[in-house]
DNA sequence: AATTTTACTTGCATTTTGCAAGACAAAAAT
DNA sequence: ATTTTTGTCTTGCAAAATGCAAGTAAAATT
């Protein structure tokens, strides 16, 4: 058993699959989602999220995703009692899954809303957009 | 109360998270990727995918799926027992959630397997592959 | 020194998922 | 025509994941 089947085997090695056994569940998009569209860095301000996870739910998702090298965990030099959270290279690679789902409710349902004006981009040039945004993502998160 | 509401009230009327209601759990997107990727169509013929999926649970997905509006489900002519499952339009057009969650997979795990060749398309042309692969797929399961 | 803030953990209720066994109708075989 | 098999589910119960409320501990503030 490698590291990674600790926690679950795989269902399958399909590509799909796989991705759903990390991200696949009701709340690792949605950090995911705050760190790459919001400044929300801390424990407290991704649990102040419109959805209202619970905290133990939350604990245990970053934990996940820290495990999975999705998200890096950095002691905060200016207090701390806190750690701050960001994304690697590899979180940081989920912005066009993201996207498209936002992109698929949105065009689906008049209701609901995007974190980010991404539209125009997104219909003028989508991969030119994932490109800009990934530097600066990268910018911000990295390093 | 609509009528979707019925099933659960979603979390915020942010984009990612209403589509994650929808589709963010840990089989639905599979029962779509085999509609979208292989030529399966009846209850039987998904029930034998590779990840085991439980039958009570295939049977309320698929419910939910069509509930959704994603799948539309229409009587064998050929053997009236059976039903074969289709995607509708706006199933088709999670093909590019799919898709960059196979690639996003493939490029951080080497084990990971992608149930088509899309690579190169990919790389050459993101967007146009997706148009491309809709077509075929319109073709397909729509009318 | 006392209080408040921040990041969790713990215990338990509820919901979702998973497993195994059936139910039931239609098709196929005899 | 009768029996057997196939295909699509349903049902009952166990296990796991999620949700809720309260509690803990260390660091910061007062």
């Amino acid at each position: 058993m490698t590291k990674k089947d600790i926690h679950f085997a795989s269902r399958s090695d399909c590509a799909v699959s796989m991705a759903l056994d990390t991200i696949g569940d009701k709340w690792s998009l949605l950090i995911i989602r705050d760190l790459m569209f919001t400044d929300k860095r801390t424990y407290g301000e991704l649990q102040s999220s419109e959805e209202k996870i619970a905290t133990n739910i939350l604990a245990a998702r970053l934990t996940s995703l820290e495990e999975n090298g999705i998200i890096r965990k950095q002691p905060d030099v200016t207090d701390s009692r806190r750690s701050l959270y960001y994304l690697t290279e590899k979180g940081i690679e989920l912005l066009p899954v993201i996207t498209e789902m936002m992109h698929w409710m949105n065009k689906n349902d008049p209701n609901a809303v995007s974190c980010n004006s991404y539209a125009p981009a997104y219909k003028k040039d989508r991969v030119g957009m994932y490109k800009e945004l990934t530097k600066k993502l990268k910018k911000e998160h990295l390093g």
